[in-house]
RNA sequence: GGAGGGGUGGCAGAGUGGUUGAAUGCGCUGGUCUCGAAAACCAGUAUACCUGUACGGGUAUCGAGGGUUCGAAUCCCUCCUCCUCCGCCA
């Protein structure tokens, strides 16, 4: 969420990043402009009272000591009458800051000035597109076919024992999962530097509401209402709330975290040939970074972490592509985001592997994530960043679809062999 | 799941109703001293918000939220969390 206090210095400025995102009314800013003229005008008094209360209750303390009981007596009668007073203005303090945080919290993220402006997926920028789309001279099977025909998923089952949209992986593919997963992390570490991190697969409300996905996105969440929790929808959610509260000192920044987790996503309504296969699942693995830095160099940092994601697209030498998305498709929390989409052979269509954000200070605002800077100055909100890299099951439609052979098989990428243990599938 | 004991400032650790935002120690910052350093000594050292041109003034915060009281770190209730013992368990 936006401070109350940067919307009342640039009111025209939310009003114009509202409008481009178009989640919301523009109208919004006014009512928050006056829900908290309101609001600092009852804390105002509420302190004024206070202040008289508490200057009584010290004579009071002194009276007492020094035996003056009656004058003690009078004084108490009156700070009986300012503490009912207190009373009501306590009142309209927390009706009128209830107002303002329902408000505010609905106001999306401002877009950063290099992000295009636009309403739908149309207006998203292909910036680049990268590797040779693969030329088959043969009728490619499709990546569910493959997956049935070499036994490497059984959806089937997976439907009877927990539902659609919950595969089983088998033999081969339950491996080359695991090998991606394993290669993913490696990557992380030991060339981007991240540390890996293994993450709570539950989170409480207060996560989901840190990093964005309550109040509004509710439904696209597994929830445990019996112990008031929900099922992670990515991992971005507890590796960010790793350090909700807390105060990090400047130099330790940046912080880069990588994490694997399944991902679970009720996907309400969605059916047909485009989630078809594992397009779109309920339950999918991903490896996730998530970054914690300065806010001057939160864009730097953005860049940085795209390219290693992509790293991992060029290593496994997957054609793909890197969207900028415009202002209208790039959902609430983000201020500049880009996603990376992977080249389907058999499909002949892009699947989104990765989207890279960079959210500044939104999460990290209502996260209360702050730094200390190194010259002793006031503490800081810093700015959180994530990507996938990358989500598994699309990665493994690709992979499947691009490598296939004429003769059936299907190739496993160079660097991915010491992981499988095997060359070939098929 | 049962029984008991804790949660205080960057850390350690006092404080059971009255000028306690909080003793003391450590740490940190600045200063004195010194050729320099250490030691010693002196001073400073939380966060958020409101208000004011400014110097400043004020309010809140001792795990969280309620309550009692003129006044709560201190008393009461609920919750969270940590520790010890017992039970259960991959």
């Amino acid at each position: 969420m936006l401070d109350a206090q940067f919307i009342r210095e640039h009111p025209d400025l939310v009003r114009r990043a509202i409008a481009q995102k178009g989640t919301e009314e523009v109208s919004v800013v006014s009512s928050i402009l006056e829900a908290d003229e309101r609001h600092r005008a009852a804390v105002t008094e509420l302190q004024d009272i206070r202040t008289e209360a508490n200057d009584e209750a010290k004579k009071i303390g002194r009276l007492m000591r020094d035996g003056e009981q009656k004058a003690a007596r009078v004084a108490m009668a009156n700070a009986g009458k300012l503490k009912s007073r207190a009373k009501e203005v306590e009142e309209l303090v927390r009706e009128t800051e209830a107002i303002l945080n329902i408000l505010l919290l609905v106001v999306p993220n401002i877009p950063h000035t290099s992000v295009p402006i636009g309403k739908s997926p149309e207006d998203n920028r292909v910036v680049k597109e990268y590797g040779l789309r693969p030329e088959l001279d043969f009728d490619p099977l499709l990546h569910w076919e493959i997956l049935e025909k070499y036994d490497l998923a059984d959806f089937d089952r997976g439907s009877k024992v927990a539902g659609a949209g919950f595969p089983f992986y088998t033999g081969k593919g339950a491996r080359l999962q695991r090998a991606l997963i394993n290669f993913f992390l490696d990557v992380a570490v030991e060339e981007g530097g991240y540390i890996e991190i293994q993450a709570p697969l539950v989170v409480n409300n207060a996560s989901a509401t840190g990093t964005g996905q309550l109040p509004d996105k509710e439904d696209m969440m597994y929830e445990i209402k019996r112990d008031g929790l929900f099922l992670i929808p990515t991992a971005e959610i507890p590796v960010t709330n790793f350090f909700r509260d807390d105060i990090i000192p400047e130099s330790d920044l940046p912080i880069k975290f990588c994490a694997y987790t399944p991902c679970f996503r009720r996907e309400a309504g969605s059916h047909g040939k485009t989630v078809r296969g594992l397009n779109r699942i309920h339950q999918f693995d991903k490896v996730e970074l998530v970054q914690f830095v300065h806010p001057e160099k939160s864009y730097e940092a953005l860049e940085s972490l795209r390219e290693d994601a992509e790293s991992i697209l060029k290593k496994l030498e997957l054609p793909y592509r890197r969207l900028l998305m415009c202002t209208g498709d790039m959902g609430f929390t983000q201020s500049k985001k880009y996603d990376l989409e992977v080249w389907s052979a058999a499909q002949k269509r892009w699947l989104e592997v990765s989207s890279i954000s960079n959210f500044e200070a939104f999460q990290a605002r209502r996260m209360q994530i702050r730094y200390r800077p190194s010259d002793g100055s006031k503490l800081q909100i810093l700015h959180t960043l994530n990507g996938s890299a990358l989500a598994i099951p699309r990665v493994v439609a690709a992979l499947l679809e691009n490598n296939q052979h004429a003769d059936g098989t299907v190739a496993i990428p160079d660097v991915l062999r010491p992981y499988t243990g095997f060359d070939t599938i098929g």
